[in-house]
DNA sequence: AATATACCTTGATAAATGTCAAATATATAA
DNA sequence: TTATATATTTGACATTTATCAAGGTATATT
């Protein structure tokens, strides 16, 4: 019981992920049903499609939520950085994949087990749910994003919610997260291409373009310095863009 | 008490909507809260950015979540039916816009009640969890649609989606949601557009080519039938589209 | 019935993005 | 270090979708 205590003392996520909303009796016992696991990088977690029989707290790490259609193509439906928790569905079976980005460490908990604890635990239940809305949320944006924004603006969106996340802590081999803002990203620009629903050429393309407009700048392909984050902000959110149709809105903004 | 009981019996969503957690007793003490409200097609229910202090019940209609660009660009982020919930948010703002797409009867909770409420009633708390939780994941099929799949397939998906909701019931002018579907759209070209990343006349372009293809029929623009569902799902899900990037994925498949 | 209004369809053309291909850079392994 | 594989950039070209424009259809109003 004190040496339970001691594994999640020394926890990266204790006072961020779901266990913040429990006291220290109630994540003794939460500890006891709980598995740590270390996951290389590009490694399978689940299957879609997958029986959903543990749920997941993410330590460190990143991981991707993966959809494929019949004919191979593919779309990053989410990514889970700590102190995310993977696993809730509505269904008993996983309706995508996830996969990991990087090295990550989670720490798992059998389905059974878990629903039980959380009759009898509702302030946990209750942080779930809110986590869950705040997931919500961000996909609503990045419908958003994916269906009304040009190339250019959704690679800046992408790299302005990368530097955002730098800011509020979990550096992942960055510097500050306000303006002079570095990081190394954990992505390839394929993978940023299925997240933002382009091809990589036209990610590196855009990349290009940022650069050539000092938004960012490239150090190397990997590593990204964005010298005024409100300048990659304005990008982001509304650069002049022709694509989307706009006829009908601009009588309305009359 | 008896009067409040009669009120909720005539509800059409009684026993699907998030009152279906309730017994009895419970349900007559949230009526108390309730207040009943009729709102007319293409209203506003509430903007973007607006104070959140009220949750409301669908019980007839639809209704639209509009985030809209800085420049007037606009996009639907969900769609809302009978008995859907609608209100819950992380922040004390909301982040779209509500607008009603069709005439609809909605049953109104002030928020501070509301919450209190929620804190007795659990059972409640889990239905609303679990109702977020599978709009989280249509919100992730959404997401896979506008990401990875092209105007023909986008469109089939959306009356895809409209004729399983008949199929569920709450049919809006419609007959069986099996083959031989038929149902009046209560959406114009132009919205269909912004709710699929698309405009309105790509939108008219990919009715014209099902209709060309005979997978659907369009007695007028805005009734549709569906004389084979599964075709329809076939063109939605997997129909060969060159758009989105597949070479690394062909790999994947070997 | 005539007129007005909103919605829908279709064509011609332009712009954005995908596709294919090659060169370069970077990382990994021997 | 060199060799090898992987990732990135860039160019040329094709395709998809948006834009602009005109005409058609349906519905409501007078």
């Amino acid at each position: 019981m004190h040496a339970a205590q001691l594994r999640c003392q020394t926890c990266p996520v204790r006072t961020t992920n779901i266990c913040s909303a429990l006291d220290d009796s109630a994540l003794i016992s939460l500890e006891k049903m709980s598995r740590k696991r270390t996951v290389k990088a590009h490694e399978v977690i689940f299957h879609d499609g997958d029986l959903s029989n543990q749920y997941f707290n993410v330590k460190t790490g990143a991981i991707k939520l993966i959809k494929t259609l019949g004919d191979g193509r593919q779309h990053i439906v989410g990514l889970l950085y700590p102190p995310d928790f993977m696993g809730q569905c509505v269904n008993t079976h996983h309706t995508y994949s996830a996969e990991t980005a990087i090295d990550t460490e989670l720490c798992s908990y059998p389905r059974g087990a878990f629903d039980l604890f959380l009759t009898t635990h509702p302030e946990l239940e209750r942080k779930i749910f809110n986590m869950t809305l705040r997931e919500l949320d961000s996909c609503r944006d990045w419908s958003l994003l994916l269906g009304r924004k040009c190339s250019y603006e959704r690679v800046a969106g992408f790299l302005l919610m990368i530097a955002k996340r730098m800011q509020d802590g979990s550096p992942e081999g960055g510097g500050p997260g306000r303006n002079g803002a570095h990081f190394q990203l954990p992505f390839t620009r394929g993978e940023m291409a299925d997240y933002l629903g382009l091809t990589l050429e036209t990610v590196s393309r855009q990349f290009s373009r940022l650069k050539g407009e000092r938004v960012i700048s490239l150090p190397s392909s990997r590593v990204v310095i964005i010298p005024d984050i409100d300048m990659l902000g304005a990008v982001a959110n509304v650069e002049t863009c022709s694509k989307p149709s706009m006829r009908q809105r601009k009588v309305m903004l009359v």
